[in-house]
DNA sequence: CAGGGCACCT
DNA sequence: AGGTGCC
């Protein structure tokens, strides 16, 4: 989120503190620290958004140590200085969007948060619908992991011992519930569909899912001109039904629309029933989301959001903040919400260092930034048990090949071949350690990888197995005693194999292949704008894209077992997709997903890319604000700002010659304007229902007409966004498609290391990020595997 | 805390 | 490799 930076001209060291919400691309606030001559320290807050102003603020350079980690931490208060404090006063003066210059980021995100009713449960009552009318809990080992609601009425409660369970209700029905198959396969299902509505869903455990509408909810916003008499589906965080004030809140009013179809959805598609919480963060929307259970829906406005916060009980009730967490804050006397609001955040910085300080601070005060990020396929799958007791090697050893041998069955499923393997276990020990956990990983040697893969699972087991004993004499000394209580396995670096090394019929099987590459495509540059933050708003026709998908999805599950080169395919279809010179026929739709503050920010990319000194990082120049851009490149500049002119402590603010109190506005985003096909409504009637226990491959087929449409225009949404401000469309649409492509990488490659890791050091770069969002983008291809036809 | 997963950070 | 966090 923050990234660090700095370019040196002339005599001038320019640090960089950028924090750029990708999200929603209209939040750009830069710290910028010029040091010249050692003399003097310009800090200069820029927020491009909504503030429309810079502040220099100048200081002398020999201040002490302690009194720039202050100005650092009163400059990084200034970001949450519009955050609505506890008392409703302050709320009410920095929160609402009016031409206040103080508030920033009325935060216009729409985030829907859903998590399923005792998840576990509802499969299994599914399963066996006899299971309804009886009190169930779901049984891990010991514990009762979830419940229906028939035994939570009988005083039955999640992670509750079966001893204590059965005492309290006798006739409470048992289920294993230690084999996660159909629980991982349901959830992915229900990932999937609400994907197949927008991309941009993020998971979070099996039964929970965030989803960022804000894109669907502008479209529907500009379409009936915020009109009609609109209300609030389900709840609205307290607030009586009596009040109607979704004129106050068009975003969040048709966020609980959309929330309330997708529920419907997911009840009439796979049966399930589940909450949702609308609300402009993922903090927040899964804060409201459990307001009322089972199976509603809750909205939260802005100006409850002390409100919610503050009813918290405890700071262990803030989602990120865990145990150890909540313990080292309780060490600070800190315990209530309200307690860690009011901290001074120099102290927190010196218990939790920089980073974690601010964003237990934001945690607490209802402010989250992070993004929805697409979760795609995992990047792990592992296997693990836990006993009373293991102790001799011979029983460690059957327990490895017992659970290698689902493990690799689910990863020769998933078609990505595993590079790294890894062994956990957990020792029993008396003193209290019981938690902690010790692993040893190697690499899997790429014959045996292929072995997964390629169906040989049998030999895949053995050898894997003599591996894993291995690790486990690394960290056992099997001659002495030992007392194991857990064995995971676990398979990670998980790649898709490239076509290159397959050579046999990777991509001519493909194309041969009937119908399934097209549907393949669409999938896969689906999640592929997904991931690059493109909108939704080209999902124009869920209903035949989502079925489409879901069609799809059986007959690549066949492509897999006749070619083991069913995944690679997929991906080169995207690329293929991708290449700008297949889109041809249609004008491009450029406008459509670039938010307004982007082409703000490519205005200065222009007024810099030329004529840059020597030694200056022209990425970094980019992103300075214009003014600076043309002082710097000013013949004068180096004498322009002296020393002598600098006057210690004093502030300017400097209003921004874009300044334009009504450019807030929401319709006045070219997004919309050029949107020709009517947006998607999820009016479910329009769609066929059917009945719990069925799939919906079985119920019915669309046509795939639009799906080329949806494909192109998919691939245009994907490059559109990334041209730098510098880069002619026209210009680049005459270059030959490699060319294009090769270019297109590359900028994609730099925006993600804005948001996330420093380049201070270009060399040292962020390969590591790179190559997992990489990865996460291909994987997001497979990720249909993870559900299939009953 | 349990239980069987996952992800992220260091 | 371990720790922390989430469900």
């Amino acid at each position: 989120m923050v990234s660090q930076q700095f370019l040196h001209v002339g005599r001038w060291r320019c640090y960089a503190n950028l924090n750029w919400d990708l999200q929603r691309q209209s939040s750009l606030r830069v710290w910028y620290t010029l040091r010249p001559a050692s003399t003097t320290t310009a800090v200069l807050n820029d927020v491009l958004n909504n503030k429309r102003y810079i502040k220099f603020k100048l200081f002398e350079m020999d201040m002490s140590e302690d009194e720039m980690e202050e100005d650092e931490a009163e400059w990084k208060n200034s970001f949450v200085d519009s955050v609505p404090l506890s008392s409703p006063a302050t709320a009410s003066v920095s929160g609402p969007s009016h031409s206040k210059t103080s508030g920033p980021t009325p935060a216009h995100r729409v985030i829907l948060h859903f998590d399923l009713d005792c998840f576990y449960a509802q499969v299994e009552m599914m399963r066996n619908p006899a299971l309804r009318e009886v009190p169930l809990g779901i049984q891990q080992k010991y514990i009762i992991v979830t419940c229906n609601y028939v035994a939570r009425e009988l005083g039955v409660t999640k992670l509750m011992s079966v001893a204590s369970a059965k005492e309290k209700c006798p006739q409470l029905v048992l289920v294993k519930g230690e084999d996660l198959t159909h629980y991982r396969e349901m959830s992915y299902k229900v990932t999937e569909l609400l994907m197949s509505y927008c991309p941009l869903v993020e998971r979070l455990g099996f039964d929970e899912n965030f989803m960022d509408v804000t894109k669907m909810v502008d479209a529907r916003l500009a379409e009936t001109q915020v009109s009609n008499n609109l209300s609030f589906k389900g709840h609205v965080y307290n607030h009586f039904s009596a009040d109607v004030e979704a004129s106050d809140h068009p975003s969040l009013a048709l966020g609980s629309h959309i929330a309330a179809e997708l529920r419907e959805a997911i009840h009439s598609k796979l049966g399930l029933t589940g909450c949702a919480g609308i609300a402009t963060n993922k903090l927040l929307a899964k804060l409201v989301s459990g307001s009322y259970k089972p199976n509603q829906q809750t909205t939260l406005l802005p100006e409850n959001v002390s409100d919610i916060m503050g009813c918290l009980s405890s700071l262990r009730k803030v989602p990120g903040v865990g145990h150890q967490t909540a313990k080292r804050l309780q060490a600070l006397g800190l315990v209530s919400v309200k307690d860690l609001q009011l901290f001074p955040l120099n102290d927190l910085v010196r218990e939790f260092g920089g980073p974690t300080a601010q964003r237990l601070r934001n945690l607490a005060l209802g402010v989250d930034d992070t993004p929805v990020t697409t979760t795609g396929a995992p990047q792990s799958l592992s296997d693990e048990d836990s006993f009373k007791k293991i102790s001799s090697t011979k029983d460690v050893l059957e327990k490895i090949q017992e659970l290698l041998s689902s493990l690799v069955e689910r990863m020769q499923k998933d078609g990505r071949q595993p590079q790294t393997f890894r062994l956990t276990i957990r020792r029993y020990s008396a003193t209290n350690k019981w938690f902690s956990r010790e692993s040893r990983q190697s690499p899997i040697p790429n014959h045996i990888g292929h072995k997964i893969t390629s169906g040989s699972t049998g030999d895949a087991v053995i050898q894997l197995a003599t591996l894993a004993m291995k690790l486990f004499h690394k960290m056992v000394d099997s001659s002495a005693a030992f007392h194991l209580t857990l064995i995971n396995v676990c398979f990670s670096n998980l790649q898709t194999r490239g076509a290159a090394t397959s050579g046999k019929g990777s991509i001519t099987s493909f194309f041969t292949h009937s119908t399934s590459p097209k549907k393949t495509q669409i999938f896969s540059t689906q999640s592929q704008d997904g991931s690059s933050q493109s909108g939704d708003i080209h999902l124009m026709d869920h209903q035949s894209s989502a079925h489409s998908v879901i069609t799809q999805h059986a007959t690549q599950k066949t492509a897999a077992a006749k070619s083991p080169c069913s995944s690679e395919a997929a991906l080169h279809g995207f690329k293929i997709e991708q290449s700008p010179d297949v889109a041809g026929e249609d004008p491009p739709l450029q406008e459509v997903s670039c938010p307004l503050t982007r082409s703000d920010f490519d205005e200065t990319n222009k007024s810099g890319t030329r004529r840059l000194p020597p030694n200056v990082d022209p990425e970094v120049f980019r992103l300075l604000p214009e003014e600076i851009q043309k002082e710097l490149l000013s013949p004068a500049y180096s004498s322009s700002l002296p020393s002598s002119s600098v006057s210690s402590g004093k502030v300017v603010d400097v209003p921004n010659i874009t300044e334009n109190k009504s450019s807030y506005s929401l319709t006045d985003s070219p997004n919309f304007k050029d949107i020709k096909e009517p947006v998607n409504k999820l009016d479910p009637s329009n769609r066929p229902t059917i009945a719990n226990n069925h799939s919906p491959a079985y119920v019915s087929v669309f046509p795939g007409e639009n799906v080329i449409g949806e494909g192109r225009l998919s691939s245009h949404q994907s490059s559109d966004c990334e041209f730098p401000g510098s880069v002619d469309p026209k210009v680049f649409s005459e270059l030959p498609p490699d060319v294009q492509r090769e270019l297109m990488t590359e900028w994609k490659q730099q925006k993600p290391v804005l948001k996330t890791t420093s380049f201070r050091k270009p060399g040292k770069g962020s390969k590591t990020k790179d190559r997992k969002a990489a990865g996460k983008s291909s994987q997001a291809n497979n990720l249909f595997k993870y559900f299939k036809p009953a």
